[in-house]
RNA sequence: GUCCCGGUAGCUCAGGGGAUAGAGCAACAGCCUUCUAAGCUGUCGGUCGCAGGUUCGAUUCCUGCUCGGGACACCA
């Protein structure tokens, strides 16, 4: 368990304080007395915490707002709770200056903690498993993939730091028509390959690397395939495409920094069997039904605006059946929670995959974020980003041009509700723009600091006077750095990575308006020094360990 | 028609039951004999899509409408 940290610990007086001040002026008794919510004020006139006790309680005590107010403040027990001075303001806040010297405390912390600084305990230990990307083994990663592979990442990362177990998992629909229809196009274009004329099948997979793959196959196995029978060359073709996609996929997600635990199969399912089972566990518990010829789930029992399909009148599966059984297998691995990362093409599913796991008698425990659109725009238009025109920009050719630690950093900026219209151009031309060297840039700065008070023969490691740490720019960054833990804890609990780069370029901002008004390096006043020293480094460790959840590097020299 | 996401500054977006709604970019004006100017400081810029409702208080929550994007196969 971790202790409670010092914002915590005095957030944590300040409430018993205002609560007790409340009894004491008879203002609420015991079981009317609402809960104390601490805000921090934007504007630093409105001191470090204010309260809207006194407005909650209006209706209670009947009485105006700053009446209470006053007789709040007339009992608060001041020196206990560290308070430094009380002002009413507005309609009836109360405001709390508070007595600062607790936030150098932030500093030794950090310096306790390292990088573990900024764990909290949201997560108790539960198992959590997010599977995300999932992308059909059918073609290479493009846009759309690497939002929902920047997302799936830095999730996992926070919800570890949150005190989470967390599994990250890879689904491959390695069976399935689509392999099948990867099997057609690889034959086309492997005949192609050798001049012959072979028109491309309706549903085929028309894109670049496709062609690539059958070249490739082309140069290393020469005609050999086209001396076999149909049905044996396309068995090979199946799994030479498999095979060569998936490892691609598997280099392109290592390249963006996204590592997996469990590379899950779907055809495992099959041979276990597990497909049928699923069928039979929704039959058994009176959702199945035949009709037409196929074999339907009655989802609408559950919310869904139609039922759907399990088993077409040609005895095939449809794309469902199989993922049923897949989250059949998930939960019962014993997890806590499972979240799904799906894109928002896939939205219309989240309904009855919760229909499914409802009806075969499961606790909810599934999670379904989705990641919004990705619109690529270039030379001032839009890139259409069809898998099958072949004009996707792939995920691969966004890192070459921009960087893995810029693309991360856009990504994982915005909300994963919100649509991304992602500028190649932009990107490209004007790269310095972007935030993310702005963060890096400020970590950079803090290390050439550090080395040259090294230089200067300042005692980087000596116990530091932090009561040092008062002016303006200085309490700014202290009371940010103490921020880290909370902004840990909502971005794990609500799921929102992105207030994660909101916050480290907020604290990157703080540390460049410091530089620019003190002078932290001063060889005549080695005391003060020390103390600025041990904040910059303070603040490096963090910086550091922002940019680590989201998966981007802190470099010490740019 | 049904469902999902969004509508906040000129642009790209944060925020979110409370006090004067924020940031970056753009525009304008300053700051390098001083630890990295990839930086800092300031100015300009808003009916938080519209209309009702709940509330002491709504840009935030609820309902309806509207605009934009997406999804609605016995495809995957």
């Amino acid at each position: 368990m971790l202790e409670l940290n010092v914002v915590e610990q005095v957030e944590q007086q300040l409430k018993q304080a205002i609560e007790q001040a409340v009894l004491a002026a008879n203002l609420a008794n015991q079981d009317e007395l609402p809960e104390v919510i601490l805000e921090t004020p934007k504007d630093k006139n409105h001191g470090d915490y204010a309260t809207n006790m006194a407005m909650q309680l209006a209706r209670i005590a009947k009485k105006p707002p700053r009446a209470i107010a006053e007789e709040i403040v007339k009992q608060v027990n001041q020196e206990e709770a560290s308070i430094k001075s009380i002002e009413i303001a507005g309609p009836g806040f109360i405001n709390f200056f508070m007595d600062t010297s607790y936030l150098t405390d932030v500093v030794s912390t950090i310096f306790e903690q390292g990088k573990h600084y900024g764990e909290t305990n949201d997560g108790g230990g539960e198992q959590v498993q997010i599977e995300f990307v999932s992308a059909n083994p059918t073609g290479t990663l493009h846009l759309g993939h690497a939002r929902g592979a920047a997302y799936g990442d830095t999730l996992a990362n926070v919800m570890t730091k949150a005190g989470y177990e967390v599994e990250r998992e890879y689904y491959i629909n390695d069976a399935g028509n689509q392999i099948d229809q990867l099997a057609l196009s690889i034959d086309v274009r492997y005949a192609q390959a050798f001049g012959e004329d072979k028109e491309m099948p309706e549903n085929s997979y028309r894109g670049q690397d496709i062609i690539d793959l059958a070249n490739q196959l082309a140069e290393e196995y020469g005609r050999q395939f086209l001396e076999m029978q149909e049905s044996e060359r396309l068995a090979a073709f199946r799994e030479h495409g498999l095979n060569h996609l998936l490892e691609q996929i598997k280099q392109d997600l290592e390249a963006f920094r996204v590592p997996f635990d469990t590379w899950f199969s779907e055809r495992s399912l099959y041979d276990e069997n597990r497909v049928t089972g699923a069928v039979d566990a929704l039959r058994e518990r009176g959702y199945v039904y035949e009709s037409e010829g196929a074999v339907w789930f009655r989802s609408t029992d559950f919310g869904d605006d139609k039922d759907r399909v399990l088993v077409k009148n040609d005895g095939n599966y449809t794309y469902l059946t199989p993922d049923i059984a897949y989250h059949q297998d998930k939960i019962s691995r014993g997890f806590d929670q499972v979240i799904n990362i799906w894109g928002a093409d896939h939205h219309g599913y989240v309904t009855r995959m919760k229909a499914a796991i409802q009806a075969l008698g499961y606790e909810d425990l599934l999670d379904i974020k989705i990641t919004q659109m990705v619109n690529l725009f270039e030379n001032g238009e839009k890139v259409k980003m069809s898998k099958r025109t072949g004009k996707a920009v792939m995920m691969k050719e966004l890192i070459d041009e921009v960087g893995v630690d810029a693309t991360r950093y856009f990504f994982i900026m915005r909300s994963n509700d919100a649509h991304l219209d992602f500028d190649m151009d932009l990107a490209r031309s004007e790269s310095n723009d972007n935030p993310v060297y702005y963060v890096q840039y400020a970590h950079a700065r803090i290390c050439s600091m550090l080395r040259q008070a090294e230089e200067k023969d300042v005692d980087i490691d000596a116990t530091p006077d932090l009561s040092l740490l008062t002016a303006e720019k200085e309490v700014d960054l202290l009371k940010r750095l103490g921020d880290y833990p909370q902004v840990i804890s909502e971005a794990a609990t609500r799921k929102m990575p992105h207030r994660i780069p909101q916050y480290v370029f907020d604290l990157a901002s703080d540390l460049h308006s410091f530089y620019n008004a003190e002078k932290v390096i001063d060889t005549d006043n080695m005391e003060l020094t020390q103390a600025r020293i041990a904040l910059m480094q303070a603040t490096r460790v963090v910086i550091e360990d922002a940019l680590n959840l989201i998966g981007v590097h802190a470099p010490e020299k740019m």
